[in-house]
RNA sequence: GGGGGCGUAGCUCAGUUUGGUUAGAGCACUCGACUGUCACUCGAGAGGUCGCGGGUUCGAACCCCGUCGCUCCCGCCA
């Protein structure tokens, strides 16, 4: 027997190694692990415990051969989930009783001494789960996190957010990024997302946000002269939540000066395929790309998944001189019939069909208009409005199904979009093991609000036009294109940015087409922003990505709850500490507040 | 703000369609047996405000109304 090795990194006064971590080369080493009660088998002469810590499981096993009678007792009594403490020896299993399924299967520990150093009540939920056990409901799983967490997939997928955070810190120091700290106290921002708002005890009346996102204090570092700057940062959003949005998330958020759109692309795609890597992935060293435009135009959808074809066809020449009122109508109306051709979809059922129409009026189209081709003749209902010309033109494969819609491009490429990811999946199109990383480029500036008429930031304020498109069309703002730009991945966005507005007399242009035309309320909301400009502001831009959708992504995750360590519901409550909670009228008079109707 | 799903033992679920004796199963738990298991096995046992409130009924886990919680989606998310 040799004397307990300090040559493990965990080794601490306490303990000798990490449970889950000896092998088979640790055999005949002397050893002290401390760790929580996975599962025991008592066999009377012979008790095993499954000793698992955050590195794995070890078998350690009490008999009468090497360990007392009262040791014995102590671990055949242990409850699963409690802490031990034992001391033994690592010794190789024979080739009877090894076990493959195990990193540490090769060798267990014999056990001369167990203490109890934290004994567990019997578990809320159990950690270890029998193959093919169903999780416990989220519910519980988000009240009893600490021992949520204890679980494998849980633990791995928080080291793995832990590796994804040190390679972006280690790529973007050695780039020359300066990791530099925003406030959390900030200033409301009337624009964009609904502010959670902290009250001042010392101002009455007044409130300050937590932020969105750092843009503006990431553009007055580059005012400054930092140059290039970084940040694992936590923004706040208060808007209803989905399985992939939460109440606060975790940005990797960047700002360079003296850049333009390539410069941040290619540091992104470098981020990006270091991520991967870290994840166990090679990928392409440059991405694809596509404007804005194009992937409406042949997706319906700014974060087109490429993994698949079915790609969206104007078919309006089709319908040109068609007796067919739904096509004319929308014809006439400015608008136009798009449609996708799906292979092999002829033989779908109308229900099915009809489910797919379903599809396409919930994303706002009136109707879905099909014909198919079967037998070398075209049916369906609109077979008759299309000439022998058209049939030619539209030159259906033989089983292929094609599917129309007609009207505005607002309307047909949503409805396009969704009809074409359900069809992807039902032709088993998705393949979950191809990455097709885009890069889509060229946003517009501006969107329209279909009631009032205004214009709205598609990106954010402070991206900066397209300045051909404003010296081309400089009465028409709702043409600009914006130098703003989004990574896509399989049809999922995974960051975004833009190059900002950088003189003063443009962003208070912009400030003023968004609506914010009286100076004085751009001083007020803004000012901190335009007085940085005017004291000499470099050309810059950057990007933001989603580490918590980044780390779900590499993780293999279901949720983002299983990537983020006290996630909130989907009610934005913690279930754990139970957050948020009523203070007393003590605390809510020395911040001035009352409670409505109180 | 709107719509869908779920809520029965510590956990996962069956039972609800068509109301009817004492609400079941597996795992976990307790006790007992067992010296090579690894989801140990075997025997015995304990364990239930059927989310909550109200209503219909001779009678409600089951039907109706309301409400709470979790979840998915639409709106929303520059």
């Amino acid at each position: 027997m040799t004397a307990p090795s300090n040559s493990s990194p965990f080794a601490t006064s306490l303990r000798t190694h990490l449970a889950g971590s000896l092998r088979a080369a640790d055999a005949l080493t002397h050893v002290r692990l401390g760790g929580w009660v996975h599962r025991s088998r008592n066999l009377g002469g012979i008790v095993f415990l499954d000793l698992r810590d955050r590195e794995g499981i070890v078998q350690v096993s009490f008999g009468t051969d090497w360990s007392s009678a009262e040791c014995i007792a102590l671990a055949a009594a242990v409850g699963v989930e409690s802490v031990v403490m034992i001391e033994g020896t690592v010794v190789a299993r024979t080739a009877a009783t090894r076990n493959a399924e195990m990193g540490s299967g090769d060798i267990e520990v014999r056990a001369t001494v167990i203490e109890v150093v934290g004994p567990a009540e019997t578990p809320a939920i159990p950690v270890a789960r029998g193959k093919g056990e169903k999780l416990p409901s989220e519910e519980l799983r988000l009240r009893h996190r600490y021992l949520d967490l204890r679980r494998a997939e849980l633990q791995q997928s928080l080291m793995l957010r832990h590796r994804l955070l040190q390679v972006t810190r280690r790529h973007l120091s050695e780039r020359g990024y300066l990791e530099l700290e925003t406030p959390i106290l900030t200033k409301p921002t009337p624009e964009g997302a609904r502010d959670y708002l902290v009250p001042s005890r010392v101002h009455p009346g007044e409130f300050y946000a937590l932020p969105q996102s750092p843009q503006i204090y990431k553009q007055l570092f580059m005012i400054s002269g930092f140059d290039r700057y970084f940040q694992i940062a936590r923004c706040f959003r208060d808007e209803d939540l989905r399985a992939d949005r939460q109440p606060e998330f975790t940005q990797i958020d960047i700002e360079a000066s003296f850049v333009q759109r390539d410069d941040i692309l290619a540091l992104a795609e470098g981020l990006i395929g270091a991520l991967w890597r870290e994840a166990g992935h090679e990928i392409p060293a440059h991405f694809e790309r596509m404007t804005y435009e194009a992937a409406m135009e042949k997706y319906g959808c700014d974060r087109p998944d490429l993994r698949y074809g079915l790609e969206i066809v104007d078919f309006s020449t089709l319908f040109d001189g068609a007796d067919f009122g739904i096509a004319r109508a929308a014809l006439a109306a400015g608008g136009r019939v798009r449609g996708i051709v799906v292979p092999g979809a002829a033989s779908w059922s109308r229900k099915q069909v009809d489910e797919l129409e379903a599809i396409a009026k919930g994303a706002g189209a009136l109707g879905l208009l099909r014909v198919k081709k079967t037998d070398g003749k075209y049916e369906g209902p609109i077979a008759k409005f299309l000439s022998a010309e058209a049939q030619n033109a539209l030159a259906l494969e033989e089983g292929a199904l094609a599917l129309f819609v007609a009207g505005a491009d607002r309307i047909t490429s949503p409805a396009l979009d969704r009809v074409r990811q359900e069809c992807a999946v039902r032709l088993g199109l998705v393949d979950e093991t191809v990455r097709r990383f885009l890069i889509v480029t060229d946003f517009p500036m501006f969107d329209r609000d279909p009631g009032s008429g205004a214009l709205g930031a598609v990106h954010h304020p402070f991206t900066a036009p397209n300045p051909e498109d404003m010296a081309a069309h400089p009465d028409e703002p709702h043409r600009w294109r914006a130098l703003a730009y989004d990574v896509v991945l399989n049809g999922l966005e995974l960051g975004g940015g833009s190059i900002r507005t950088h003189d003063s007399v443009t962003q208070s242009r912009m400030f003023s087409l968004l609506g914010i035309g009286d100076p004085a309320e751009q001083e007020r909301r803004f000012g901190f922003l335009l007085e940085g400009l005017r004291a000499g502001a470099p050309p810059h831009g950057g990007i933001a990505f989603g580490v918590d959708r980044i780390a779900m992504l590499l993780s293999g995750a279901a949720s983002l709850r299983d990537v983020i360590a006290f996630p909130k519901t989907t009610t934005a409550r913690a279930l754990f500490e139970g957050a948020p909670t009523q203070v007393s009228p003590e605390e809510m008079s020395a911040l001035h507040l009352r409670l409505e109707g109180a």
